[in-house]
DNA sequence: CGCTAAAACTTTGCCTTGCAAAGTATATCT
DNA sequence: AGATATACTTTGCAAGGCAAAGTTTTAGCG
């Protein structure tokens, strides 16, 4: 009925949902943004950074401008899983919401 | 921008939004009806049910019939909570569904 | 050059959680 | 009584989240 199954872990988590959806609305994000935007430690948004750049979602671009200054983006890749991701959370809500 | 933090752990568990989402499509449910549909453990499915219970989210109602059977239901609290998630998972589609 | 400060990590350690497998209890049918 | 199915409980392990503190890198200023 249902394909929970295809619900990506990586991207289901908490944390990492809040990343991806930043990520998915605006096509470049800093690391000070993000981390105001979602309230995290330092530690846990790099680690959620690092565990989304492992599995080939998140790209990573060092610059040196005013300040050192690290940038984060989807992949082609990161935007396709997010996507398959999202028809599961398209069937759920289609699924939860009351029926007239 | 996003309301992140309204995404209560208890529902957001893969295992239990199946449960919850299932609960919502169909008023009651037998533990083996749950069981075979989310393919999980007994252990497993007991677990998240009890978690689901604690939170006063799910109602039990154990019946004798042919069998003992267990059923399982959305409380009002339960089924209130699930709509809330539900309204972030909006955004997030909202969000993440690519823009003409 | 040396100090300070900020950004971007890394490391540590704790604690929660999920999960499967095996065991127990209750009830039915023969 | 014995077999079987449901509905649990218990156990034990492994993975993961998280914050706090420490480290590295880079820039600005005197």
């Amino acid at each position: 009925m249902f394909d929970f199954d295809k619900i990506d872990k990586t991207i289901h988590e908490k944390g990492r949902l809040g990343i991806m959806t930043l990520l998915a609305v605006r096509t470049s994000w800093t690391f000070q943004d993000l981390k105001t935007e979602l309230k995290m430690s330092d530690g846990n948004l790099i680690t959620h950074l690092r565990t989304l750049h492992d599995a080939g979602m998140v790209a990573v671009t060092r610059e040196i401008l005013d300040r050192p200054q690290t940038s984060y983006s989807l992949t082609a890749k990161g935007r396709a899983a997010f996507q398959e991701y999202l028809v599961v959370l398209e069937q759920i809500i289609t699924a939860g919401k009351p029926k007239p």
